[in-house]
Order: structure tokens, then C-alpha cells, then sequence
RNA sequence: GGCGGUGUACCCAAGUGGCCCAAGGGGACGGAUUGCAAAUCCGUUAUUCGCGGGUUCGAAUCCCGCCGCCGCCUCCA
């Protein structure tokens, strides 16, 4: 048994060996900060931080990479659009900066509210600068690129591979573009690697060109070099990204090195809506905060329709995404993450059942065989489908099955309390290790004094149940449930 | 037009040659339990995998053709 990944490079699924075991070096495109998170966004990194988690789950030692981009990321046709950090700061009539700042905030607080596990460096482009002159330094003196009126272009003619990625040949990209061609390029396929800064221009540097500033794609590629080294075991990113950016990533880091760049391409693949692309441009992305948070007037596309009426915690998205694979497109709609968060339930209050016996379960039974195949069982099946290109809807499938069987263990009376320990050990591993799932607390922290409250009705419903006045028991549960506060009652007593 | 991907029940979705007359979740329906409710449990819900051919002892899985949808070829996770 062993881990493997679909390779987009190869477009096969292919066995995962890293360069220097037990090290992996694995980098993400991270996201261009100049808005709010999406689903989209959720998808992706949930995607791959099941990929790292998984990884360090199977010994491996991995040092995660994301990129913040916060400079040279433009709006428009290749080169010749405006950047689009800029273009917010404008609006908000703030420093560019100060709209880089803001989103990456943003940004972390939506991506730790869904367990996100934090790369272990995240470096920025502006902070990178000096390493980005001298890659360009390095294509030009072999050849590679060009300077032409103070921007430089990568010459996409001095690279034959160029295209292995996408499927692409130089020859059709002339022919299919629907952009006008700069003229200061020598062919309409090569791209900027420093672009001039015009006099009003804020953000720029100083370099051998005159001021400027990056080109989009530069930064992964000198920013993963510095961190990781000349050949990355795995490279991340959504799939619209294959090209043009992770094509010149390739071009950049193999003229320069003379090396093999990425050993696993992994792409994932696009949450639609409506079978329509989401995407900050198609004004159709729902943002992670109004899922989480909502809006007092719902949440609606362009159009006006409602798409949520109601909001979702972050674990529930987390869940909704890993029941489908990551190269798969994984369709949006109310009815779908609805669902999903019954199912999310589901496994979290099986889990919050097999913890509570491993706490009180009698400690004088002895250990049971059908438990330990079980869990074994369980183990096995789980660990192959995460080698089989991370399934995670498959693992989370056989999770349901377990819990079936844990059920059938609590309401048999006779297991353990070593036994329910050993299940609650491996349940954990996989729901909140492997796959992430941090369900909020249902006890909101106000010092327990709504908990107290709500204690003292329950206890009255409670009283006036045992003298067989339910209509006020029932009025007592009725209100508290209009204020979002669910009784339920259980052999253990009333929760909520 | 080129490149890449995808089409599985009412919805989401796994399955890449036999263990598939196809996992799991949601929903619906029937039943058990319950004062009621929730939760839980049992059962039912695709002899069939976009359509048509072919290969094979055997295909949802491979090949050919067709149709639909999506993405990329400008920016987007």
C-alpha cells in the first residue's frame, strides 16, 4: 500500500515517493489578497490541508509553502491590465498596503475558523523583491529574457517545454489569443517578469530596469526556490491556474535552475453554482463570512435570488467539501450544504456518544475481539482510500460505518470502557486529526450563566413532565427552541 | 477552434476490468421506540451507471462515435 496522486503533469495517477524521504517540500498558490475569501477558496486549501495533515498523518515531515500575492497580480489582458490591489486601494481611497493587510486578516480568520492548518512559512511577495530581480537576473543571463523599455518579458521561444503542463504549443496560443499583443513583446506568448512602473504608480521598487514591480507569476517561482528548493515534491493549485500561471512557473524555474521544477502537479478542481463557475469576476462568489456569519438580507447572487437563507458553521463547509474528491467540480447549492450539515451532525454527535462512554462505560469488561477488528477494519479501509488519491469521501464514508457499529456497541451495554477509549482514540485521529472537522462548541462562553438558565427551565419542564402537565412542558421546549435552544431527551437526561 | 475535465438514484457523491444486481450522506416513505418531539434503530427508495456501437469469459470502469455540461486559452482557489 502505498500514497498516490494524480499527477496533472502526467494526467495518470501516479505513486508518491518524495525526493528526500521522510522530508516532502510542498507548495500552494495562496490567494491574491484584495477580497474576502470564498467557497472557492474553502476548497482548495481545505483540499490540500487534508493533503498535509494526511501526509504528516503517514510519517512524512512536510514543509508547506503559501504564497501571499499582494503585489503584480493584474486585472486585465496578460501584462496590460492594472494591478488589482491597486484598483481596491483606489475605491476605498486607502494605500495599497492597507488593502493587503486588511484581507489577509481576513483571510486567516475565515481559513482558522475552518481548521486550516497554517502553512509553515507564508511569505509575500513585496517581501521578496531582491530574490525576484535576481531570478529575472538569472533568465536573462541565460538567455532566457528580455528587457525592453524597462519591463522584462520571459521569451517563451527559448523554452521548448514550455506548454507540457496545459497541453498547449506556442504555435496555437499565437493563433487562438484574443488579447492585443503589447508591442514591446517579441512574441504575443511571452510574459512579463518585471513590468515598468508609470510616474503615478504606488507600488514599486527600484531594480537594474528602472522602477517597476513583479509580474504575477515570478514570485511562486522565486519564493519556492528560496524556502524549497530548486525541485518541489508537490505543487498545489485550483485548476484555472494551470494556465497561464503554473505553465510560467514551470518556463521561470527550469530555465533558471536547469531542473526538474515540480515532481506532483496537483490541481483542484472549481466549486460551481448552478453549474456556473464561482469566481470573484462572475460577481457569483458567495464570501466564507456570509456562510458563517450571514447577512441580514440573506445571502443573494446578482440576480436577487436567495442562495442561503440561513448560515453554516465552518465545519459544515469543511465537510460539505470532503465529500467529494478535490479534482472533482463539487456543485453549490442550499439543498447540498443542508444536507451536509445533517451528516456533519450526525458523525459529531456519534463521536460526543462514544466519548462520553469511554468517560463513564463500565472500567471491569473485558476487551472485546469484535471491537478490535472493527477499528482495524475501519483503519485499513479509511487508509486506502486516502492512498488512493486522498479520497476523503470515501474515508468519511467509512467513518459512517464505524459509527453504526459504535452505536450498536453503546446500546449493547456490555463493552468496556477500554473498548469505547480505543474507539474514541481512533474516531479522533481520523475526524479531527486527519480530516479537521473542529465542530464549535455548542456551550457559547458567557461563564455559563446562559447554561445555568437554561438548566433551571429544563429543570422545571422536567417537573411539570413528572406531574403530567406536557402542555407546559411542551411550551417551556417550544420557547426555548424559538430562541435556537433544542431540548432533547436522552437516557442520560436532557440535553441541549 | 484548441487543450483539459466531466455526465452514477429525488439531491450531493464514491467507485477506473470480476468482491458492483454500484459505497456513504441528505431527502422521502413504512415500521420500532417515545406522553409529544428530537435523537436513535430496522426496512424500502439505480439489475443500473448520458446515448449508440465495439473489445473481453466478464465493463459504470478499456476502445470508437455521438450528445450534454464545466474549466482554461485575459484575471480568478
Amino acid at each position: 500500500m502505498s500514497q498516490k496522486f494524480t499527477n496533472t503533469l502526467t494526467r495518470r495517477r501516479e505513486e508518491f515517493v518524495p525526493l528526500n524521504p521522510p522530508r516532502v517540500g510542498m507548495y500552494v498558490c495562496g490567494p491574491t489578497v484584495y477580497g474576502h475569501s470564498h467557497l472557492g477558496h474553502a476548497k482548495s486549501y481545505i483540499s490540500f490541508d487534508v493533503i498535509v495533515r494526511w501526509l504528516r498523518a503517514s510519517g512524512y515531515d512536510v514543509n508547506y509553502v503559501q504564497n501571499i500575492t499582494d503585489v503584480g497580480h493584474l486585472t486585465d489582458d496578460a501584462d496590460e491590465g492594472e494591478d488589482k490591489i491597486v484598483v481596491e486601494a483606489r475605491k476605498r481611497g486607502l494605500h495599497p498596503m492597507a488593502v493587503v493587510e486588511t484581507f489577509i486578516r481576513s483571510y486567516l480568520e475565515d481559513m482558522d475558523a475552518l481548521n486550516i492548518l497554517r502553512a509553515d512559512i507564508m511569505p509575500r511577495a513585496t517581501g521578496h523583491i531582491p530574490e525576484q530581480i535576481a531570478m529575472i537576473q538569472c533568465l536573462m543571463a541565460r538567455g532566457h529574457a528580455y528587457e525592453n523599455n524597462g519591463s522584462v518579458y520571459f521569451s517563451v521561444g527559448s523554452f521548448p517545454d514550455y506548454g507540457k503542463l496545459a497541453g498547449r504549443k506556442v504555435e496555437e496560443l499565437e493563433a487562438g489569443a484574443r488579447v492585443e499583443v503589447s508591442e514591446e513583446k517579441r512574441h504575443p506568448a511571452d510574459f512579463a517578469l518585471w513590468k515598468r512602473a508609470e510616474p503615478t504608480h504606488i507600488m514599486r521598487w527600484p531594480s537594474p530596469w528602472g522602477d517597476g514591480f513583479p509580474g504575477w507569476h515570478i514570485e511562486c517561482s522565486a519564493m519556492s526556490q528560496k524556502y524549497l528548493g530548486d525541485t518541489l515534491d508537490i505543487h498545489g493549485g485550483g485548476m484555472e491556474n494551470k494556465f497561464p500561471h503554473h505553465e510560467c512557473e514551470i518556463a521561470q524555474s527550469e530555465c533558471a535552475t536547469g531542473r526538474q521544477f515540480v515532481r506532483f502537479w496537483l490541481h483542484n478542481n472549481m466549486v460551481t453554482l448552478n453549474g456556473q463557475k464561482m469566481g470573484k469576476s462572475l460577481g457569483n462568489a458567495i464570501s466564507l463570512k456570509d456562510v458563517f456569519h450571514g447577512r441580514t438580507d440573506g445571502v443573494r447572487d446578482r440576480n436577487g435570488a436567495l442562495l442561503l437563507d440561513r448560515t453554516y458553521e465552518p465545519a459544515v463547509v469543511r465537510h460539505f467539501v470532503l465529500t467529494s474528491h478535490y479534482g472533482a467540480p463539487l456543485d453549490f447549492s442550499a439543498e447540498a450544504l443542508h444536507g451536509a450539515e445533517s451528516g456533519s451532525y450526525k458523525l459529531r454527535d456519534a463521536l460526543a456518544a462514544v466519548a462520553d462512554a469511554a468517560a463513564r462505560a463500565p472500567t471491569d469488561r473485558p476487551a472485546r475481539d469484535v471491537v478490535r477488528t472493527a477499528l482495524t477494519e475501519f483503519d485499513a479501509r479509511a487508509t486506502t482510500a486516502m492512498h488512493e488519491d486522498v479520497n476523503t469521501a470515501a474515508a468519511i464514508a467509512s467513518l459512517f460505518d464505524l459509527t453504526r457499529q459504535t452505536g450498536e456497541w453503546l446500546r449493547a451495554g456490555d463493552i468496556g470502557r477500554a473498548d469505547f477509549a480505543a474507539a474514541l482514540s481512533t474516531l479522533h485521529r481520523w475526524t479531527a486529526d486527519i480530516l479537521g472537522f473542529a465542530w464549535r462548541s455548542e456551550k457559547a462562553s458567557d461563564n455559563g450563566r446562559a447554561d445555568a438558565v437554561i438548566k433551571i427551565l429544563a429543570d422545571l419542564r422536567l417537573e411539570a413532565r413528572r406531574d403530567k402537565n406536557f402542555a407546559l412542558g411542551d411550551e417551556i421546549r417550544k420557547r426555548l427552541a424559538a430562541a435556537g435552544i433544542e431540548l432533547r431527551d436522552t437516557p442520560q437526561g436532557t440535553t441541549w
